[in-house]
DNA sequence: ATAATACTTAGAGTTTACTCTAGGTGTTGA
DNA sequence: TCAACACCTAGAGTAAACTCTAAGTATTAT
């Protein structure tokens, strides 16, 4: 089976001048045109933009994301660059986490403090509750800090 | 105590340019200048820059974040559009989190999978054990557009 | 006193990942 | 056949968040 671009924008949701702009950069280089120069794309592009998807869901730009397919067409040679790559990425992405839970912990608090300010009309008054008091000492170093 | 440009640099680890770049932006509203026109931060913008670190990490953009701070200049009249605020991120962060874990999960995927393509020396062999192949159909809808 | 250092402003430049425009070619249905 | 539509390229424009430059003033250490 064969796609012209306006079917994989349909089928990937992303628009035809980004599919352009990723074959200009390198993404996608075995896309085929026909004898007007029109884009057919295969099921094997399809996948390839399936794995771009999730490198650049886990963070890695554009640049990165060629480098990983110029490695994958290089053959079995360059496994452990892109083992690195992948351990590197792996990483990255416990950090991200660990740092999204984190600021969900303070998004969450203001979250509570308001909801009860609004419930005493005053945010003040919230802020100096005992039980606010408490949790913000429970989540922050330094917990004054965090009374913007 | 009040600190000097250079101060809040060597404290915050944010540039020179950046401080100046929140200024202009309607960040920091009320850092003072002295007589001739060098700034000096007060413990209550670093308080803030605090806070504005961390709607930045949660998500927020700049003009967000100012709009956070008129707000909160306002005083209680504005509790609830606060509320919504963090609601939002709050949500917002949810979603993002559970994103990162999907991803995470093709991620280990990969990894797993390149350390034994290196050990048997061989991308392909290693794609078609039958324990990567159950793997991959645990983890994927469409498991061969995870194979590149 | 003077050199080094820190600071000021306005505005230009950078990076990333698109997003769009202009001007043109090719295909298809009534 | 001819209008509508999909496609093409090269290159310009956009948004966000910085980052830097130039030209000048102020402060500080020796």
């Amino acid at each position: 089976m064969s796609y012209s671009i306006g079917d994989v924008v349909k089928k990937t949701g992303l628009s035809a001048y980004t599919l352009r702009y990723y074959e200009k950069e390198g993404l996608l280089p075995f896309v085929k045109k026909n004898a007007s120069g029109v884009r057919a794309y295969s099921d094997e592009d399809l996948r390839w933009l399936t794995m771009i998807e999730c490198l650049k869901d886990s963070g890695l730009q554009i640049k990165e994301i060629r480098q990983y397919i110029e490695w994958f067409n290089e053959g079995d040679s360059t496994l452990s660059q892109r083992l690195s790559l992948f351990e590197n990425r792996r990483k990255i992405l416990e950090k991200e986490m660990a740092r999204l839970t984190v600021v969900m912990n303070k998004i969450r608090y203001k979250e509570l403090l308001y909801r009860e300010a609004i419930r005493v009309g005053n945010l003040e008054i919230a802020t100096n509750e005992k039980r606010f008091m408490q949790l913000k000492k429970k989540l922050f170093e330094s917990p004054d800090d965090f009374d913007k």
